[in-house]
DNA sequence: GTCTATACTTGGATAGAC
DNA sequence: GTCTATCCAAGTATAGAC
């Protein structure tokens, strides 16, 4: 199934050239599903943008969906690393929020959610592609979960609010969200949703926050 | 470009025989999006499904866009006109919830949604097919938004709450949870919010009930 | 082991038959 | 006006060259 293991220290200097060719294929997959789209990211034209032959996608990956899985990996594991870090340090509901948005801000920008929407659109029309997209969202969900975890800390909500679902629910809203800003070319009604989290982050905080100093009795 | 008008009431026989062919293409094509996907929703696959040569579609229709296009607002007008009737009973937050679940579960074992995604997923292949998609989620939008203003109804909340943002969100988390079902085959965790929505829907209205009977000082 | 040239399949679109 | 037979482009995949 996959060809991962030893090419770092290899002797051979095939090893060489066939890492650089899978590179380029998963950096011009990668950038087709962003700009092209799950329907147009054919073998022929993932090839001409890494300026390979064709059957190399089938030689190094077997199929297309193949390599396309392959990119989203690649952006999973870059993304989750790096937003891993920034939410580590959050300790707050208004701060998650913060970050969230900054995070879809990036997202948006960098065009990572578009390669999973794009993946999740293929999975519709590609038998078998579906549970293996799923399974790479699982992390993304996890990631919300601990991130939602983090940040009500100690608050007595922790343990009665349905971490689980709200962050599948997150998720979803995520993905919504992007669509919907791709589709309309316009993510203003995502970011003034943003705004109005943030006041109720606030909100929430000024509710919990004294309840802790004020002990009396 | 369309060949909307005059086809009812035709003195020509010919005008039946069209419509007949218009239509069996229509609903071949909204089964081609529910069950082969965006992708595989070839002007072929569609027409073999309906019965008649592949190039009647081009006929007919101009183009696959086109067709699927028409497949779309087939889907959307009937799902409004039955959704529609079944909103304008609402009148709390609560009751909104219910029927929202009862028109999500609709929706999924109908598959409306699935049109629409698959839609919104060929948007993104296919250039020019976003504005219209994008046109035709309008009143999915509006309708959103007046659902959530009605149940609502008098209540303070109604001229504070940002509800077209609300709605935009509303709309986004559907989609969403509507990908993630398909996706993972299990729409459990989709029911399990509209559980915790009711719960929340009722303790909004045991708070919001008391305010305008006791309105001291 | 790596890559290229080629075979075969499916799709969009239209010229021309009825 | 309605429909069918046919054309050409684009896709996946592999047999065989290096």
């Amino acid at each position: 199934m996959a060809k991962a293991g030893a090419t770092s220290k290899a002797t051979e200097k095939g090893s060489d050239r066939s890492d650089t060719t899978r590179r380029a294929l998963v950096i011009a997959a990668i950038e087709s599903l962003k700009k092209d789209g799950f329907t147009r990211a054919s073998a022929r034209v993932i090839a001409q943008r890494a300026g390979v032959n064709q059957g190399l996608v089938f030689y190094h990956f077997g199929s297309v969906t193949n390599l396309l899985l392959a990119a989203l990996d690649a952006v999973s594991e870059e993304r989750l690393q790096t937003y891993g870090n920034e939410v580590t340090k959050v300790v707050s509901p208004g701060e998650l929020v913060d970050t969230a948005e900054g995070i879809f801000k990036n997202d948006l920008e960098a065009g990572y959610i578009t390669v999973l929407v794009e993946m999740i659109a293929g999975s519709f029309s590609t038998p078998g592609l579906g549970s293996e997209v799923a399974a790479r969202i699982q992390p993304w969900r996890e990631f919300a979960q601990s991130s939602i975890e983090r940040s009500l800390g100690d608050s007595p909500l922790n343990g009665v609010l349905p971490s689980k679902d709200v962050a599948h629910a997150i998720v979803a809203l995520y993905l919504g969200l992007e669509m919907l800003s791709h589709l309309d070319g316009d993510a203003a009604p995502a970011l003034a949703l943003f705004a109005h989290a943030k006041q109720l982050a606030s909100l929430f905080e000024a509710m919990t926050a004294p309840a802790t100093t004020k002990e009396s009795s």
